[in-house]
DNA sequence: AACAATGTTCCGTAGTATGGAACTCAAGAG
DNA sequence: CTCTTGAGTTCCATACTACGGAACATTGTT
């Protein structure tokens, strides 16, 4: 099927250390070997190279885990900023779509949703900027939507009765959630604040996680009970699309790249 | 170990592969292509190779970022996990030699710190279980590294008064904190709960960050103030082999990519 | 002690990766 | 509008590199 010339070695590398990247415990050699079909010899010799490189790390038993390449592309937060950039665009033509202020949050330990991109409204009554700030989970769309999904939990204690249209009983939120799972989207009407309409929707890695939530925000005025369907078409679009861009449900790869590629003639925000 | 044969292409593309990831911003074609020293063919050809695999991603300026497999792993906590299997040996050789308590210790939002890894005491009168506890970063010998090396920020509001011992002033607990810096480890001396013990160390990852921290705990009536600096030099050589084991400082990795390297085998010293 | 299982090294050969050059595409310059 | 320049991909003959079977280490098992 997918016979690009001139990288067989490489392409048996990468699914080598694919197949090690996405188990979560270590990988024996023999599992690797059943994996890929290779010769042991060149199996050992490809798993030598990458674990030269630090691409890949062997315990004591002999099993391989991610190296230190990963470890430290992990921990210096580099998926988060990744999915900032990766985002920029989606969120751009989302707001261009919606007009309204389009956020990107993920969870925050403490059951806070932090808020770690943004594209301001078009209007001129619009939100202020949120980039940095975090909010609690039960009372923000996108908070919701974490939780909904499983990206975040509720913390003990009393949720916060932030306006009066807030949800501070467990049941009743969690009937909310179960409504968000099937709906795919959750909507907040001036739960946060009086005046502010929000609806968000799930972004998810691959593998299924979800990483975070896209939001919608604007005032009850133009979020109407009548517009907010249309709103979250939009939004969980653009979620869709930012998933694909993480690899979750990755589209059918080109075995070929004889065909030519749809044309993107997209322009970018000048800049 | 270090006989680089039979891998060339492999090789090539790993170290573009790491070159990608060690960036922080995107990488952009040419710079790799300096960087690596390969004609332009065959750098095309290798990232590539590795852009279907999942292993980097190009934006639409055509700079190359960290693909969906990295993503993916960080997302799903990959590197803590490993940091917990890695950390287990370490931990209990510590725990073999000074006989007390042993935790690896993760900063937590919030001004937590949680405990992620235990080895427990040999003595009768040692630690209960403490993993997945979380305790304030002020009163832990664990949670002082974590700040000390800038992997936690202290959270607005009050410091907890735990003991009678423990510091709440902010300035007290900064000079306090320069001291962990200078002497490169943290002592919490009955500030957490009164008879309690506990000295720290910072674990490094592959560029210098602190990911955590290890400690040792016993009894007052163990560590004295005369065992306490014992205690303490077990407890870093700990942490700093742990820190290798993450990458930290690695024994010297070609200052980048030797360029210019036409094609002579260099013999690196003799097998 | 002999065996079994697991992984590494060897080595001749086949076939794959290589890099220069031609080519495509897009963006400025004249 | 055409010409030029730069960035990146594709082509192709060559020869160097990776392949894999088998021998060789290294541990763990009966």
């Amino acid at each position: 099927m997918t016979s690009p010339t001139g990288t067989q070695a490489v392409d048996r590398a990468a699914q080598l250390l694919i197949e090690v990247a996405r188990h979560r415990d270590p990988v024996s050699f023999a599992e690797l070997i059943a994996a890929s079909g290779l010769a042991k010899s060149t199996t050992s010799r490809l798993l030598t190279a990458l674990e030269r490189n630090g691409l890949v790390r062997r315990d004591l038993a002999g099993r391989f885990s991610p190296g230190e390449v990963f470890v430290s592309y992990a921990w210096r937060g580099g998926a988060e900023a990744d999915l900032v950039s990766v985002a920029q665009p989606v969120l751009a033509e989302l707001g261009e779509e919606t007009g309204e202020t389009v956020n990107l949050g993920v969870a925050r330990d403490g059951g806070l949703v932090e808020q770690i991109a943004q594209v301001d409204s078009k209007y001129l009554i619009g939100g202020t900027n949120w980039v940095g700030l975090t909010v609690p989970l039960h009372c923000a769309a996108l908070g919701k939507v974490l939780l909904a999904f499983g990206a975040a939990e509720l913390p003990k204690g009393r949720l916060e009765q932030r306006t009066d249209r807030t949800v501070t009983s467990r049941a009743a939120l969690a009937e909310d959630l179960a409504a968000v799972r099937e709906r795919g989207y959750a909507v907040t009407i001036e739960e946060l604040e009086p005046g502010l309409v929000a609806v968000a929707a799930p972004v998810f890695a691959d593998g299924g996680i979800v990483v975070g939530a896209l939001s919608v925000s604007g005032p009850a005025s133009r979020q109407t009970a009548a517009a907010i369907p249309l709103t979250a078409r939009s939004c969980m679009a653009a979620a869709r699309s930012l998933s694909a861009l993480l690899g979750h449900e990755r589209p059918v790869r080109e075995s070929s790249m004889s065909s030519s590629q749809p044309k993107k003639t997209e322009e970018e925000g000048a800049s």
